[in-house]
DNA sequence: TAGGCCATCTGGTCCT
DNA sequence: AGGACCAGATGGCCTA
C-alpha cells in the first residue's frame, strides 16, 4: 500500500511503466544530428528539424561526427518545410539569415541552448512523474498523460480539502465534477483511498460510485469518466 | 491507419 | 547580456 501524507492509497501497483513509456532521456545529441550547412560565402546557414528518434536514427545510419547526415525524406534542401518560430509567428522558408556572428559560433549557442531546454523539460517531466506517483489512480498498466495528471491532481486536491472542511463542520469550497469535463479517461478504473477520518463521510464525488466512511474514500467507475 | 501523446528543436519574449 | 520560459513545428511510437 502506498501512502500519502494523512491518506493511505489502496489499488495502486508498484508496476513499472512498460519501457516504451521510460521517462528517463536518451542520451544527448551532438552537433552531427543536424543537418546545417554553411554556403561557400558564408551567409545564410540552413538546418534541418525533426523529432528526437530520426534524429537518432540518423546518427546511427548516417555516422556521428560526420556533421553532414542525408535521408531520402530529408527537408533541408526543401523550403517549403516551417523552421519553427515562437509565439505564432510561422516562417516560409528553411533558409534564414544569420546574424552577424560566425555560423558556427550561432550553431554552438544553439546547440547549448537545445542542450539547456532538454535538461529543462527533463526536470519538468521529473516533476510530472513526481506527481504521478502521489496521485491515486487505479492500475497502472497505463502511465497518466500529462494533462490527466494535471486534472486528477486538481481533483484529489479539491476532494480533500472538502472532506477535511466536511470534517470540520466548514462548508465545501469546491464543487466537484461538473458535467461537462474535457479530460476523460477511457478505461475503467477504481480505486480506494484510505484515511483517518473519525466519522462516516458521504459525497457524491461525480458519476461514479463514490463513497467515503470512517476509514475510506471508495471510488468506482464503470464507464470513461472518473475524477475528471 | 488515424489520432493521441510525447520528445526535441527552434526562435521570440521575458526576466534577472 | 544571457538564461529561462513559451509555443509552434516536426516526426516517432503506440493503441484502438
Amino acid at each position: 500500500m502506498r501512502q500519502v501524507p494523512g491518506i493511505s492509497v489502496e489499488g495502486l501497483d508498484e508496476g513499472t511503466a512498460p519501457p516504451h513509456l521510460d521517462p528517463r532521456p536518451p542520451p544527448p545529441l551532438h552537433a552531427a544530428v543536424y543537418d546545417w550547412h554553411e554556403d561557400d560565402d558564408d551567409d545564410d546557414y540552413m538546418y534541418e528539424r525533426g523529432g528526437k528518434r530520426r534524429r537518432q536514427r540518423l546518427l546511427e545510419v548516417g555516422g556521428a561526427g560526420s556533421g553532414d547526415v542525408t535521408d531520402s525524406s530529408s527537408v533541408s534542401d526543401d523550403v517549403s518545410v516551417g523552421v519553427g518560430g515562437g509565439r505564432g509567428e510561422r516562417r516560409s522558408s528553411g533558409r534564414r539569415k544569420r546574424p552577424s556572428s560566425s555560423a558556427r559560433e550561432r550553431n554552438l549557442r544553439r546547440l547549448e541552448s537545445n542542450e539547456r531546454e532538454r535538461m529543462r523539460m527533463h526536470s519538468l517531466n521529473d516533476a510530472f512523474q513526481a506527481l504521478r506517483e502521489v496521485i491515486p489512480h487505479v492500475k497502472r498498466e497505463r502511465k497518466l498523460s500529462k494533462i490527466e495528471t494535471l486534472t486528477l491532481a486538481k481533483n484529489y486536491i479539491m476532494a480533500l480539502t472538502n472532506v477535511v472542511c466536511e470534517m470540520r463542520g466548514e462548508d465545501k469550497p469546491y464543487q466537484l465534477f461538473p458535467e461537462k469535463s474535457p479530460v476523460f479517461i477511457k478505461k475503467s478504473r477504481c480505486f480506494e483511498i484510505r484515511h483517518g477520518t473519525s466519522r462516516p463521510l458521504f459525497a457524491p464525488l461525480c458519476r461514479c460510485v463514490t463513497r467515503i466512511t470512517t476509514t475510506a474514500i471508495t471510488i468506482q467507475c464503470s464507464d470513461a469518466l472518473c475524477w475528471c
